[in-house]
DNA sequence: TTGTAAGCGTTATCAG
DNA sequence: CTGATAACGCTTACAA
């Protein structure tokens, strides 16, 4: 610290500075910024003029405070420290910019009160409109959100499937086709490795899933265990499994973050995969196939899902509708990390 | 779309409503809440009671115009939809959030005109202090930031040593080692792969770097190729390469990424790394101790960089004083994807 | 300590 | 089409 930074600090131009110097009135200035049509060519010009002489930039929060909006949108995700939620960060902002709209992204870190902080945060900041992750929140959220009649939409799970206001996946069915794809070659004892159940339904919904598939398909669960959905979190899961001790012959991912530790966990372990051991990831991460083997998994439409919630956000943001559901589908991705166990020791 | 989203729209409750359920002074009720140690305890006790009675929520935009602070650092990334800067972005929230400051980041997809917009943006904003990465920018960019006197950071690199203001580590220096590495297994000619040069400083001074090394240390650069940063841009250098057929027997790559999609077109075809091809990356993400073979590669401090950055920002906006610049060091990190070339033909 | 009142920088209404 | 003027919701001297 040394040099100082502000000294007197000239007072940036206003709009009545524009207006001055524009020889016209303010409301004219005013008008021919936000509305350039409704003024005469000469007005327009003389402004446009003056605020390229003043280097007049708009002040957004006297604009914010006068036209009650603050053409920012509102996201909570769990971390932006995440592939998934960082694409969906990337280009969400990227049609919201479209309509010259920004995006305010916060992360939660998992944690439902620190999550209902935050809306109230952005709702503090008088955002125009509210992305969610889920449909699973804090009531208070949900309360909040009704109660100041903040427009909001709920994105990546469907599975209770509410008629309206949610963009998202059907976590449940996307693992059946993991399941059926893991019958057929043959497993009988799989293992399953995924986040908290309790706080994330992502994690509820696939399991739910894949118990359904499990019982259609005639495989046992030996064990479900929960961990941090970070590579680390996959690396113990590999020593809470111990999947060959146990039985298993496939261990199922919720996760491709998590797979991944696994897998590496397996490999420096000395297993064969998919040899010893078949392992299956969710969400298709540019990781998945850069993996050695690349990662049996289940494809997720981030992009188009993002593009859809910022359609929607725009659309309700202008007409005032509330969106009907938008359910969007997922398709397995076989690599080359699963296989048929082998029937032999070797 | 079908429901109707707000029907009368109830106001929300504003400070003067909690003011009048207090049964005090509009000043007094904004001092409650904003210094709450210099009303009597009463009168807090009220203002909180109103609060809660009316759900109250003070908005950001009315303060942001009467305080002249918005309580927001903006940033301007290349893209969100890459580890390095995603994890910043993470933990630079985490340290504001600190400091109840929320960061507001944008993408320019590597387009200086597109970055420069964001800037205006950002300013009409009126966030309260901006970063930067890197020091390369359009002229505009900086004239903006001083002229409006927005205190700002540049972070990332260093290689300019500017005297402050800038926190960074030094991508020249950061390649030595790794050049020095890479000859001492004895390789003698090699490839080089990254982004463009002329919209990208560290590639630019990551190249320098190897270009002083390469000739101290007696290696030939065969070729030097720009490609996008992104797997697929990984991909396309090795066959732009063709380091075989080109006599190379290593591939310095400039970014992490790149080098995961340069190694995977090399398994694809066929070759052994590190016996045909040693293959070095920079940054160190996650997924390089994740690939087979695991990436040699440069260790970079992001979170200690996002930490520092935080640091001095909320230091910047108390204190009014710009930070003496701070250089941060990186470290080799040698793991499987390096080693000596074959001598002989297999 | 508390109340009063003057901004903060726009937009929007409503006469001219 | 233009120009006063009143909001918008809050902070902050200043006075009481």
């Amino acid at each position: 610290m040394n040099y100082r930074l502000r000294t007197k600090s000239a007072p940036r131009p206003r709009l009545s500075d524009v207006a001055k110097e524009a020889g016209v009135s303010l409301g004219a200035a005013s008008k021919a910024l936000s509305h350039p049509t409704t003024v005469r060519p000469n007005t327009l010009a003389a402004v446009r003029k003056a605020v390229s002489k003043l280097g007049y930039i708009p002040s957004e929060s006297g604009r914010a405070l006068a036209s009650q909006s603050t053409r920012l949108v509102g996201l909570v995700v769990p971390t932006i420290n995440n592939p998934v939620f960082a694409s969906f960060i990337h280009d969400l902002q990227k049609v919201l910019a479209g309509g010259s709209r920004q995006l305010l992204a916060l992360a939660h870190e998992y944690d439902r009160a620190t999550e209902a902080a935050l809306v109230e945060r952005l709702v503090g900041r008088r955002v125009d409109a509210m992305v969610l992750i889920g449909t699973d929140h804090d009531p208070s959220v949900i309360d909040l959100l009704e109660r100041v009649r903040l427009p909001y939409l709920r994105v990546w799970s469907m599975d209770d499937a509410p008629e309206s206001g949610v963009i998202g996946i059907s976590n449940r069915n996307a693992m059946h086709p993991v399941i059926k794809h893991v019958a057929a070659l043959g497993h009988r004892k799989i293992g399953v490795l995924g986040g908290d159940a309790v706080s994330n339904e992502r994690t509820r919904w696939r399991l739910a899933g894949i118990r359904e598939a499990a019982q259609e398909h005639h495989l046992t669960i030996v064990a479900e265990e929960a961990v941090p959905l970070t590579i680390n979190g996959g690396r113990e899961g590999f020593r809470r499994l111990d999947p060959l001790a146990n039985g298993m012959t496939a261990v199922v991912c919720l996760t491709d973050i998590v797979a991944a530790g696994l897998l590496d966990a397996a490999r420096q372990a000395g297993l064969d995969v998919p040899g010893d051991l078949s392992i299956t990831g969710f969400d298709d991460i540019e990781l998945a196939q850069l993996l050695s083997p690349p990662l049996t998994t289940v494809s997720t439409p981030i992009s188009e899902m993002a593009r859809r919630t910022g359609d929607c956000l725009m659309d309700m943001l202008s007409s005032h509708l509330l969106p009907r559901s938008i359910l969007l589908g997922t398709s397995l991705v076989v690599r080359g990390s699963t296989g048929s166990p082998r029937t032999e020791p070797i």
